[in-house]
RNA sequence: GCCAGGGUAGUGUAGUGGUUAGCAUUCGGGACUGUGGAUCCCGCAGCCCGGGUUCGAAUCCCGGCCCUGGCCCCA
């Protein structure tokens, strides 16, 4: 039997480093104050479509239940937890502070860090429509990967009103802005000017929003944008909050990010804030603010800021640098040598359990010998042999794996002996 | 969905029409009936699936499945 297709059986060193990143990452949000959540790993089709229309159908793992029951796999977490928040936790002091973890779903060709089931985790901020919320945001971000000791990422902020109030001054309203802002996402520059001409941009607009989405680099560009929106005051607010959120960011002692005005991640749900991290080139988080999607969803409006992160890409980062996370040696195997001893022996194991100490025992009835290669192979550090004629006598041997010293300890003095070595 | 390159024991590989499909490693056992990492011996285990061509296919052809990567899109 095979996997099915763009499934992965995680074991070894890489499912360690998932773990570690989960928990490193589970710290953190603790850290900033978020609580977690967890959501079914399918959900009604609705809940999909609604915030980016049927094309994404194909896209999903959709099916309908025995019951007719239109449902997908979740293929992303931000919507099942908006859905969760507006049904259960709408009237919770705010802000509403969500953090989670779990596998998601995309019905998509796999290739390089791409999977059809893979980890997101991520965090929202609910209720809050204060830059500072979104400065949280990044920060947390920033610092999580700083934690992971994944300092060289590069962190890119955008802002998406900016760039579609620019269009909303050319004309370009709703849902018409959506192919162009996803031309500019795309990077394309033909397939932008496509975008451009059949919209009926006018050239002085076009020559501005180019100048705009062009602008990359710190603190400055922010200048040059203003002068370039001076006499759009909408498009102007919308880099005043953007110059306010990074003031935040620099505050919360996150310094190092990109400003790129040509973010626009444009099928996604996102209103304001946008920011993308990346390693190696390769895109491992992205969030911005969606002060639209809870009413979109059913929910009054409400705004909300939020980041989600692909953990298997994380980890596979820090496998690719040889950061691998060390595996934690068992203390100790308990051997029997000779006949009659096993009991004894299950006792140990069960009494140096039940102290907290990693044991492990000889499960295939090896003789001596071999069970010390087994012992070996485990990496433990250390063996107690437990041999008819020391037993006898109430007594027990502890052997140092790794320079080989033994000694015979008594039995009765086993426990305390062994959770006293560090 | 499309494109390119691949699929031989658990892992890594040799094998281009006729081989008991070889090697290394891992795993289990033994030499070594109470002492490991060495050595030697034995054992388990494989041609992705289905058709076709052929006297004969791991090998050639077709289809599918899966893998690696690219497009689209995204974590």
């Amino acid at each position: 039997m095979q996997r099915p297709k763009g499934t992965r059986d995680l074991f070894g060193e890489e499912l360690a480093s998932i773990r570690h990143v989960e928990r490193t990452m589970s710290d953190v949000f603790k850290r900033y104050g978020y609580e977690e959540v967890e959501t079914p790993a399918f959900e009604p089709l609705e809940l999909f479509t609604k915030k980016s229309g049927e094309s994404v159908v194909k896209q999903l793992y959709a099916f309908k239940d025995k019951s007719d029951r239109e449902l997908a796999l979740r293929p992303e977490l931000t919507a099942p937890v908006i859905r969760l928040y507006i049904s259960q936790l709408r009237s919770a002091p705010k802000p509403v502070k969500l953090c989670y973890f779990g596998n998601c779903f995309r019905y998509e060709e796999p290739q390089a860090q791409r999977w059809r089931q893979f980890l997101q985790s991520g965090t929202e901020i609910i209720g809050s429509a204060q830059a500072e919320a979104d400065a949280e945001v990044i920060a947390l971000s920033d610092e999580i990967m700083r934690e992971l000791g994944l300092s060289d990422y590069e962190l890119r902020i955008g802002h998406t009103r900016l760039l579609r109030e620019v269009l909303a001054h050319a004309g370009v309203k709703g849902s018409a802005q959506d192919p162009i802002m996803r031309a500019i996402d795309s990077r394309e520059e033909v397939r932008l000017r496509a975008e451009l001409d059949c919209a009926q941009v006018k050239a002085r607009d076009e020559k501005l929003l180019r100048s705009l989405i062009a602008l990359r680099g710190s603190v400055k560009v922010l200048r040059q944008a203003e002068k370039l929106v001076a006499g759009l005051p909408k498009a102007k607010a919308a880099l005043g909050d953007l110059h306010e959120i990074l003031e935040h960011v620099r505050s919360f002692g996150a310094e190092k990010f990109t400003i790129d005005l040509g973010i626009a991640r444009g099928l996604e749900y996102y209103t304001d804030l946008v920011f993308e991290l990346y390693i190696d080139g390769v895109q491992v988080a992205g969030g911005g603010r969606y002060d639209e999607l809870i009413e979109l969803l059913g929910g009054d409006p409400c705004s909300a800021v939020g980041v989600g992160f692909g953990v298997d890409r994380i980890a596979r980062a820090l496998l690719g640098r040889g950061m691998i996370v060390p595996r934690e040696r068992l203390d100790c195997v308990v051997l029997p040598a000779g006949e009659g001893v096993l009991s004894e022996c299950l006792k140990i194991a069960g009494e140096l359990r039940r102290v907290g100490l990693l044991v492990d025992i000889d499960l295939m009835g090896r003789k001596l010998s071999k069970a010390i290669a087994y012992a070996d192979a485990q990496g433990a550090k250390g063996a107690i042999i437990v041999g008819t004629k020391d037993l006898k006598e109430g007594k027990v041997t502890l052997r140092d794996m790794r320079t080989g010293k033994q000694e015979l300890v008594a039995r009765r003095e086993l426990v305390n002996k062994l959770k006293a070595v560090p």
